[in-house]
DNA sequence: AGATTGATAAGG
DNA sequence: CTTATCAATCTT
């Protein structure tokens, strides 16, 4: 039976989520119908000190959603065509985030994002409560590896070596009965 | 390697 | 108001 992941769940720091949140299932409601999807892959993004965060510049209107309290949805535009769809970690007033870059039929974050109807409608939408978008936990462990994180070139190069991008090792779990 | 595309943030 | 920048993707 699928469990739907909760506000405590979230509360996890992003460095924590972002590996388990792999093989977790993103899930989607649009016109009555629900989309579920399996995430393969993952970045993590983490404080003001992270130079590839949004938030390391500070609170401003675009990354204010970075500070709110896990569970949140953190839906941005990038490039003015690609929504990046972003799960808000750990409590109120630290900025966190972390990135899915990819589910199973989709490989990109921009694509998976249009394939399943998410755009900036969504931002700030509480993921505990929603049921347009939320997460489910199907009690599947896959084995993942770990990279840099990619298209981050303006950031330090001491956070551009962090191993915070997390990717599913295909055919390692067991399908759904 | 280059074009695309538009919201966002910083500067005048 | 103007300008530069971008957690990407597609085509050449």
């Amino acid at each position: 039976m699928n469990k739907r992941l909760k506000k405590e769940y979230f509360r996890q720091p992003a460095t924590v989520l972002a590996p388990d949140l792999i093989g977790k299932l993103l899930c989607r409601k649009v016109n009555g119908e629900i989309l579920r999807y399996r995430i393969t892959e993952t970045e993590c993004y983490y404080s003001e000190q992270d130079t590839a965060c949004h938030a390391s510049k500070g609170k401003t209107e675009r990354t204010k959603v970075l500070y709110m309290q896990g569970g949140t949805a953190y839906v941005y535009l990038c490039y003015g065509m690609h929504s990046l769809f972003n799960v808000v970690t750990g409590e109120e007033g630290f900025p966190e985030a972390v990135l899915i870059r990819g589910v199973e039929e989709y490989n990109g974050p921009g694509k998976l994002t249009k394939a399943m109807g998410i755009d900036r409608s969504l931002n700030e939408i509480d993921m505990t409560v929603s049921d347009e978008l939320w997460l489910e936990d199907d009690g599947i462990k896959p084995v993942y590896r770990t990279a840099k994180r990619v298209g981050i070139d303006y950031a330090e190069e001491k956070d551009r070596n962090i191993l915070w991008r997390y990717i599913i090792d295909d055919g390692s779990y067991q399908p759904v009965k």
